[in-house]
DNA sequence: TAGGCCATCTGGTCCT
DNA sequence: AGGACCAGATGGCCTA
């Protein structure tokens, strides 16, 4: 099972009300009580066990039927309070029937669990409080504030663009950085350190902006 | 104690 | 036929 990691109630609404005012959303708001609540809101300096007890559910553990020696009663049990039929069913049931069963759950269990994988990779790339003393965000609150990270960022990359392209005709740029100001992400053309950089004698990239030497530039002004 | 979150089991459906 | 995916049901753990 994965640590527990947790996030502060404070914290995670800080940060899920600036993606939302950053992606235009009201994520905080909208989860409306349980904001209030908390994904993992503790209580002032409230720790969770470091170690929660591994989910050792009587039923699902007993009755996966992989680990435990009855696994005969606690599926005839289950299957009894599944409802009518279920015990005669269970009684029914053929081995072959029961062994096959085992598997799908075997293999429903292995989905879930690369599921959880995955999004335990998610939680790894979305800012927040991560901390041993912090409980790790739910996967809805997982899900939702990967989200609106990704509607901030794409906003921010359009509004980093804007400006590009608003100091390059500014400078009244001939450069080939002019040409394709609003290029995808990605282009270094879209960005004047690296062709400046590229073009310009100064090793400080100070004039890969504006084209010429800057006072400020120590290496500029240097004597060759 | 209620409510949220979670893991697991299970049967159904769809796809290969 | 077998596997993947999905949704409902169930029960355990935890917090307010």
């Amino acid at each position: 099972m994965a640590e527990l990691k947790s996030l502060s109630g404070d914290a995670y609404l800080a940060l899920s009300h600036s993606y939302a005012a950053a992606a235009g959303l009201a994520y905080g708001a909208a989860r409306g009580p349980e904001a209030a609540r908390g994904y993992g809101a503790q209580g002032p300096g409230g720790d969770l066990p470091a170690a929660p007890a591994p989910r050792a559910p009587a039923a699902a553990a007993e009755s996966s039927g992989e680990q435990s020696g009855d696994e005969d009663d606690a599926f005839e049990q289950r299957r009894r309070r599944r409802g009518p039929g279920g015990a005669a069913d269970a009684r029914r049931r053929p081995r072959e029937q029961r062994s096959l069963r085992l598997s799908i759950n075997a293999r429903e269990r292995r989905r879930m669990h690369d599921l959880n994988d995955a999004l335990d990779g998610l939680r790894a790339v979305i800012p927040y409080a991560h901390s041993p003393s912090v409980r790790k965000l739910s996967k809805i609150a997982t899900l939702l504030l990967a989200k609106n990270y990704i509607l901030m960022q794409a906003q921010a990359l359009d509004e980093m663009r804007r400006l590009v392209a608003y100091l390059n005709q500014g400078q009244g740029l001939a450069a080939p950085v002019a040409a394709t100001p609003l290029a995808p992400f990605g282009q270094a053309a879209v960005y004047p350190f690296s062709a400046g950089a590229a073009l310009g004698p100064c090793p400080d990239k100070c004039a890969a902006f504006s084209g010429s030497p800057s006072a400020l530039c120590k290496h500029c002004n240097e004597k060759p």
